[in-house]
DNA sequence: TGCAAATACTTTGCATGCAAATTAAAATGG
DNA sequence: CCATTTTAATTTGCATGCAAAGTATTTGCA
């Protein structure tokens, strides 16, 4: 059977996609009412666990694009979640640091990971748990630079 | 520990959301080789498994956004990759027909995703099969509309 | 038969993801 | 110390993903 490979149903890569877009548009309700988008609730969740850090660190721990990153956080600071402050010691770097509210919003989002948790029936937490290593190999092959 | 949940170490979303990306970056170098993007790369597939279906019944196999698939399919066929129908019977639907050229550029896609899967040095197939297996079942939960 | 409701698409506006070019500032080497 | 290189961010251009509004047909039903 020639091109087998080439069927949709043999994909992990599209069933990647198909999770993801599934899983972002799952938190689309519930952050809307934070009025959040989904990587913004990202950078939230890096800054809840972290704050005043470097931009560049935020996109390290976020995996967010840095040149999506600069607008995401233009709008984050029209909201007045946060601010980008200059870093006094090496100019080129801009800390951010959550505002009152940002650092309130951490109450509203709490009961979001178990809302959406509800919604799997079939995915015991043991599956949940296999599936992020799974993952998180993937991530990594795919991330390592082959050195050759 | 409060809050431990909104940690992004322990999300299954941002695993995904990460996994996704990075797969998504893996094919962008081979397929731009053949001049596609993944979501028509996905479109291209779709179709080599079954050529002249409508829009619709595009949508549902690729899962791709009605309103992306407009411009995908635009794009498409100004690359001569496909053409747009219309089809007698039911005047709002549209056939999608691949050119000689759409169906050529099969041949050239067959070692794609042998190259990608090379990029997989910790996964082995066992365990391939198995991620696809657990992102089965969280689209299968997160796609069920409740009908409470 | 005739009109409201459902379908199949298209269009529009907004928010990324990503590559590539650009700018500003710090680190390095000679 | 100065020129080159590297690092940190921003900007720009293109391609989606998605919600919502709009258009053209076809169905369903009274």
């Amino acid at each position: 059977m020639p091109f087998e490979q080439l069927k949709l149903k043999n994909q992990l890569c599209h069933r990647l996609y198909m999770a993801s877009n599934s899983i972002a548009r799952a938190y689309r309700e519930p952050l809307n009412e934070l009025n959040l988008t989904y990587p913004q609730y990202v950078v939230m969740m890096a800054l809840w666990e972290h704050d005043e850090i470097t931009i560049a660190e935020l996109i390290d721990k976020t995996a967010i694009d840095g040149g999506a990153m600069t607008q995401i956080l233009k709008k984050m600071t029209e909201k007045s979640l946060l601010a980008v402050i200059k870093d006094e010691h090496d100019k080129r770097k801009r800390l951010i640091q959550l505002t009152q509210s940002g650092q309130a919003l951490k109450n509203g989002a709490a009961d979001i990971p178990k809302n959406i948790l509800c919604k799997f029936e079939s995915v015991d937490p043991t599956q949940a748990t296999q599936l992020m290593q799974l993952l998180d190999l993937v991530v990594n092959d795919l991330n390592t630079k082959t050195i050759t």
